[in-house]
RNA sequence: GCUGGUGUAGCUCAGUUGGCAGAGCAAAUCUUUCGUAAAGAUUAGGUCGUGAGUUCGAUCCUCACCACCAGCUCCA
């Protein structure tokens, strides 16, 4: 069932049937277990899902019995009819039932006339909008995926529902090929990738949420770091470099203590004075702002850090790189004169964002999208009151993304507590969404901090800050390249860009010497000098993604050559030391996307 | 944190209805010196996630804890 008011929207056939297939999950789980109580069941992206609350714990070996029922259902053809009743009676049934979860839902559905949908000959009944498909024959092809708690209405304050996953497709053969497309998926799964390339570890000794990098991992982040550090640098961000811990009254007096204070380790504690590992640098740029008076040709200031943060994740958060508990951020806050500064800084962030994600080869749309996260006026505990200021601010935000012909999507309550902000939001390989990167308003903290400057007139005036990152922190960031490369990184990423293979033990040295060559100009360069064979080195390199291999034997040495080989590519043929050298030396500086040598 | 699941060699996974723990890959050594995706042999590798309990005996059963996975909540 669904309160979505979507009546008149034209429903595609599929959603009908995840939606009408969550009413057969409904019907089916309430013959096998008559006093389950019913939460609500709606059709989502890939499936459908209902929520109920089991008179006894249930496990996974349910969802094979209830998936025999629905099938049974689904066969005799039963028809699914709107029909109208009226409310005295719905709550006077559902009062009769214990149906507590529906009769709190009839509180947010206004009229006295209320929409169910029949299934059969009043086998079922669900109160529900619609629309349905006509028949459950109609269905298709069905499949119970899993099972999981979920908290009544999404609060964690109410109780946890048991909620089934499941997904329909109109034939088995469709079915089959999303199962078969979500197994793909897994193989791209960054930790699966991280750990068969070895480029980051977890140790229970250290910590959870805590990944190691391995020097191949730290490769990648040492070339991420210098490529945002340089490019933040011509754009005229200023570097610098704060603590990683500060005093409790950092945080009081930002304002974050309250909001964040779950989500921070606890405090060192040193005599009488509390330290707190840092979950956000915001407050230390600050300081740093307020250590000498500044001027309106100060302004804007874009103070810069790979800032390191801490933040103590609720267990059941984290989630390899892509959420954890100590990671590098490339940070950002630009203290701006006035909203015109705000916005044209923005705009600046985003067409740095823009240059980013072309260097990666991601596509705005296919690979990530804009949000404008918004604040929710109704909700002073969230967010910081002031009305006025969040109008100006989200429509400060909304405006530059529609001058910079951003597609974009509007979020209520997903707003930072001190503004609105743009998230540019990413999916990992099965689909769930992450921010990646964000641009945030911020009218709060130069209230709260004190951000002056002098301006043109003489007169003190209140700054306005952007909150920034560009490409985000480098965890997230590499794992979700980790993912959209499959582990197959440009050359310029590859944490070894070049393997040397020598033929046999007689052309060792003049592998080494190609290997040196490589080395002085700082390429990551492997010599394989195992006691293998060619084949099985090829194929080890293959597997590595090593986007360059060098085989080298007679032939080579004789003419100063190497046999190139692309990764994923045939042998490429001899090619002159030098002119490999200066073709790498190139695709690196300028970022290439894959290692290929030319037409 | 909550709901459900999983945990066996470095990796991928078998297996034991409670009775000496198994394979492939990777590693090491030897043979081989090889022309573009896996040569052959040998060796080593395990408190079966941790700790209690039940039992003559526990990797297997019970309980607690830890870590991981999916989802919820939260979020860069």
């Amino acid at each position: 069932m669904s309160n979505q008011n979507n009546k008149n929207i034209d429903v595609p056939q599929i959603e009908k049937m995840r939606h009408s297939a969550a009413h057969v999950l409904a019907q089916a789980v309430l013959s096998l277990y008559p006093e389950a109580k019913l939460g609500i069941g709606p059709a989502i992206e890939d499936g459908f899902y209902y929520d109920f609350e089991f008179p006894t714990q249930v496990s996974d070996d349910v969802l094979q019995k209830i998936e025999k029922e629905m099938k049974k259902i689904i066969k005799r053809d039963l028809s699914l009819k709107q029909t109208f009743k009226d409310r005295k009676g719905v709550v006077e049934r559902y009062k009769a039932l214990g149906q507590e979860y529906k009769l709190d839902l009839l509180n947010n559905i206004e009229g006295d006339e209320i929409s169910f949908y029949v299934t059969g000959d009043d086998e079922f009944i669900d109160m529900c909008r619609g629309p349905h498909v006509s028949s459950t024959k109609e269905i298709g092809a069905i499949k119970l995926l899993r099972i999981a708690g979920a908290y009544w209405k999404g609060d964690e304050k109410n109780k946890m529902l048991t909620r089934i996953y499941g997904t329909a497709f109109e034939s088995k053969k469709d079915l089959d090929e999303y199962l078969e497309r979500i197994e793909e998926a897994k193989k791209r799964d960054h930790r699966k990738i991280g750990k068969e390339l070895g480029l980051f570890v977890f140790s229970e000794t250290v910590g959870k949420g805590l990944p190691l990098w391995t020097p191949k991992g730290a490769a990648i982040r040492r070339e991420l770091e210098r490529f945002i550090v340089d490019l933040e640098i011509a754009r005229g961000y200023q570097h610098v470099s704060t603590p990683e811990i500060a005093r409790l009254q950092l945080y009081e007096k930002s304002g974050h203590y309250p909001y964040y204070k779950d989500s921070m380790y606890a405090p060192i504690e040193d005599e009488d004075e509390k330290f707190m590992l840092r979950p956000m640098t915001c407050p230390h740029h600050f300081e740093l702002y307020l250590s000498e008076p500044r001027s309106y040709r100060d302004l804007p200031m874009r103070i810069a850090e790979l800032a390191k943060l801490f933040r103590y994740e609720q267990s059941g958060e984290l989630s390899g790189l892509i959420r954890v508990r100590s990671f590098c951020l490339s940070d950002a806050h630009i203290v701006c004169a006035n909203a015109e500064q705000a916005k044209s800084e923005a705009a600046g962030v985003i067409d740095l964002i823009q240059e980013i994600t072309e260097v990666f080869g991601l596509k705005m749309g296919e690979n990530y999208r804009f949000k404008l996260s918004l604040g929710d006026r109704k909700d002073e505990k969230k967010f910081y009151k002031n009305d006025n200021a969040w109008d100006e601010a989200e429509e400060a935000l909304r405006e530059v993304l529609k001058n910079k012909e951003c597609e974009y999507y509007e979020e209520e309550g997903d707003a930072a507590f001190y503004g609105p902000k743009i998230d540019i939001q990413m999916r990992n390989v099965l689909g769930k969404e992450e921010t990646a990167f964000t641009i945030q308003y911020d009218f709060v903290m130069p209230e709260r901090f004190d951000l002056n400057y002098v301006d043109q007139d003489g007169e003190l005036k209140k700054a306005i800050v952007i909150h920034r990152s560009a490409i985000g922190c480098l965890e997230r960031i590499i794992a979700f390249l980790i993912e959209y490369y499959a582990g197959a990184f440009p050359t310029w990423l590859s944490p070894i860009q070049v393997r040397v293979i020598p033929i046999s033990e007689k052309h060792l040295e003049y592998a080494q010497e190609i290997k040196q060559e490589l080395w002085d100009k700082q390429v990551r360069v492997e010599l394989d000098d195992r006691n293998e064979r060619l084949q099985y080195k090829i194929r080890d390199a293959e597997v590595n993604k090593i986007p360059y291999t060098l085989v080298v034997g007679d032939k080579e040495i004789e003419t100063s050559t190497v046999s190139v080989r692309v990764r994923g590519k045939k042998d490429q043929g001899l090619h002159k030391k030098d002119t490999f050298l200066k073709h790498l030396l190139k695709e690196i500086k300028e970022k290439d996307i894959s290692p290929s040598l030319g037409a």
